[in-house]
DNA sequence: CGCGTAATTGAAAAGTATCAACACTGGTGG
DNA sequence: CCACCAGTGTTGATACTTTTCAATTACGCG
């Protein structure tokens, strides 16, 4: 079944089926790519030539505002996907893909990616079954985000994802609960007065 | 081109197609259905056993949370598809589609949408298609949220949408803001007295 | 007219941002 | 070995924004 209600969301079949394409298919428009941390795998705003899945490691989905404010969309784990959305639809990367741990991507040329979608049935379902877990966890997130305090936020964040403090960078935290470092470290505080936290 | 950016989406593509699979191929699990305003399409939380395309008028999907605050997550208009997350993920529904005006849709068997999605390529683009223009809208619109002021959010909202304020009730506006509908009041006064509104 | 729903407003409380100062850490070069 | 630096994390005080609560008003409709 997906998973779709965790903070680092993996695809294990889709990594699986493009291991596969790349390894035993060995097909040419799949490469295998190295990227260490804080470096960018897909930059804003340009023309999207490749689509991604992450074979390895943790990389944050952001998108910068026009004031300057960076808002992190999710953090992609092991199978994740991305570019994909600009290559379908033909437009510019609207988001910032950056690696933070060491990370490994399987990179799909945009032609090939597209010819595949629409010939290799079980590849296409895989690719739909991504889209609509992504759907669903926006509409959940956005929705609870909405719905709660920043510190109801942030509990169910280390509830779906307990190494959190000490994988991710509090601004990172921060961009992606929506609220400033300062608010983030008020609520940890208040949190650890009540013992609700180590 | 896709158009995700405008409050009240439409797809006509996907309708055209729907129509003629209704109108001229006479599809049996295909059918028309009419609700009037205030009428439940969709309630959360049960199993989804059609995907609907809404043909004329303009719905809300809205997600209830634990707490009883309620969340719109899209105002959908003419050619917009729901239920496929739910059908294609195989879970129960997340969101409740509430009719807003008098709204006809194009009601589809969960087994034959299923079908027809992996045996009609042009129907299987079409509906990928709607799933990225889904994503790339929640994405902007949660980023653009977190980012900027309430006051910012209403004069968006009502620049993608001038009919706003006499179309949708103020509390559904506040309810896709994520606001009070208190703050909604006292930002649209501010606007008003700062003459950014009629 | 009367009823219920939607809209409006004020005042106090709660939550969050802003700003500025300071602490901790690991790495670099004198 | 130590001084320095940059990046990251921490904290307090204040200002600002939003919610909460409660009281009124406006509107559509049988």
């Amino acid at each position: 079944m997906s998973r779709t209600l965790i903070m680092i969301r993996v695809n294990l079949e889709l990594l699986t089926y493009t291991a596969r394409i790349h390894d035993k298919e060995q097909e040419p428009d799949v490469r295998e790519q190295k990227f260490s941390p804080g470096e960018q795998i897909l930059p804003q705003g340009k023309r999207v030539s490749h689509v991604y899945v992450i074979k390895k490691g943790i990389a944050k989905c952001y998108l910068s505002e026009d004031n300057g404010k960076d808002f992190i969309q999710e953090f992609f784990g092991e199978g994740e996907l991305f570019g994909e959305i600009e290559v379908i639809n033909d437009t510019f990367s609207f988001c910032c893909i950056e690696a933070i741990t060491e990370v490994e991507v399987y990179r799909i040329e945009r032609k090939y990616f597209k010819e595949r979608v629409s010939t290799d049935t079980r590849f296409n379902q895989l690719i739909i079954k991504s889209l609509t877990n992504k759907i669903s966890y926006k509409a959940h997130r956005h929705a609870y985000h909405q719905s709660h305090t920043s510190e109801e936020n942030l509990l169910r964040l280390i509830g779906m994802f307990p190494q959190l403090l000490s994988k991710i960078s509090k601004q990172d935290i921060a961009n992606y609960l929506g609220i400033t470092l300062r608010s983030l470290n008020r609520t940890i505080n208040d949190l650890k007065n009540r013992n609700l936290l180590s």
